[in-house]
DNA sequence: CTCTATATTGATCAAATGGTCAACAAGCAC
DNA sequence: GTGCTTGTTGACCATTTGATCAATATAGAG
């Protein structure tokens, strides 16, 4: 009665590829073996062939989410956008961006942060990830401002990052559950004026 | 067989309480009406006699959750602390400072967060609470800027309003699943350095 | 071709869960 | 006391879920 054989590999990927489609769906809560397995179009049985335990196949779907998320891409420097200050803006803006475009990503990954108040190795795994999101936009940040030495002192750079990765959560965080009320781009342009007086 | 009985506010309120409990230790997805029932020294059809339904109870425990946030209480104007300016950074701290130390009730909002992504009411629930507190703090940071006419043009509340929200959102986040790397302190002295040139 | 390792299925199990309900007791009106 | 409303309990049911496992088919080594 067996079907088609795949490679552990292959089976790995399409099975988290499902996990990911019922997880963003039914919610973590709604995570169950069989959901998966029929997501996929499998026996629940081969799951936890693959995945050992439930514990592990959700441990497994954070590190794919991770692994999944596109890293961040600061605006070219040579393109465009002139100023060190409007590259901020725009690197800005595509981050909130990306973060209100794929709801289903962001509700997902916060889901684990909660899940992380719980489960040791998912906080820590969580906790490094936003640390290393920090990091990311510090260095970012960072090339940002010495590719204009004059608007910005360097120093500074990793505050701003720090600053402006809190907003960037928290813009997430209300765009994703209210899409209507909580405009991003307003906010942004605050953000805007209130760091336009920090240049030159 | 009956044990003691009680009007049905006190039970309400006190299945609310033991649910509140249980849903802060074991997570929204390990609040089973069994669970709640054990924390208040109840049988579980009891608080199924309450409240009809465990979505019902779901959807109370939210209500009772946001009522019983402390509202944001504003620095007092006439107090130890002087200008606009330090009442506002007194404000971010102290609401920064209060989810960063109700880790318990900043989690189970966030779940309630996700769960909204999935259920219509809690959505609009939720969301009508994050408006709410956007409200409240723009109100807090007119009634502070007024104060002050010459530290900030009064228009500006708005958006400051919006843009500390979100920073107090974003640092809770990181906060709360990772209060050893990430220092609310830092991020509210970058603020500090930010918003000071808007002043005078 | 034979044999072995391995991927795959589905039956099966035990535990947990939401929900229903009959029995029962406490308070109160009369 | 009698009766009635209402709070309370625990047995019971159907369903779901994670997990185990024997049976089986496929692929590859020899």
């Amino acid at each position: 009665m067996p079907g088609e054989r795949a490679s552990e590999d292959v089976r790995r990927e399409q099975i988290l590829g499902a996990a990911f489609e019922v997880a963003a769906r039914e919610g973590l809560g709604g995570l169950t073996i069989r959901a998966v397995a029929g997501e996929a179009g499998l026996s629940h049985g081969l799951v936890l062939f693959h995945f050992g335990s439930k514990e592990r196949l959700v441990h497994a779907l954070l590190g794919w989410l991770i692994e999944n998320t596109p890293p961040l891409r600061a605006p070219d420097p040579v393109g465009a956008v002139a100023g060190a200050l409007d590259r901020l803006h725009l690197l800005l803006d595509r981050e909130v961006a990306r973060y209100a475009g794929e709801p289903r990503r962001t509700r997902l990954f916060y889901e684990y942060w909660a899940l992380g108040g719980r489960d040791e190795a998912i906080r820590v795994r969580v906790g490094a990830e936003l640390e290393r999101y920090r990091a990311e936009f510090r260095d970012v940040a960072l090339g940002l401002l010495q590719a204009e030495p004059g608007a910005f002192a360097p120093e500074t750079a990793e505050r701003i990052a720090a600053v402006a990765v809190s907003w960037i959560h928290g813009c997430a965080v209300q765009a994703v559950i209210d899409p209507v009320r909580f405009q991003p781009e307003e906010s942004l342009a605050s953000v805007r004026e209130i760091i336009a007086p920090l240049a030159g």
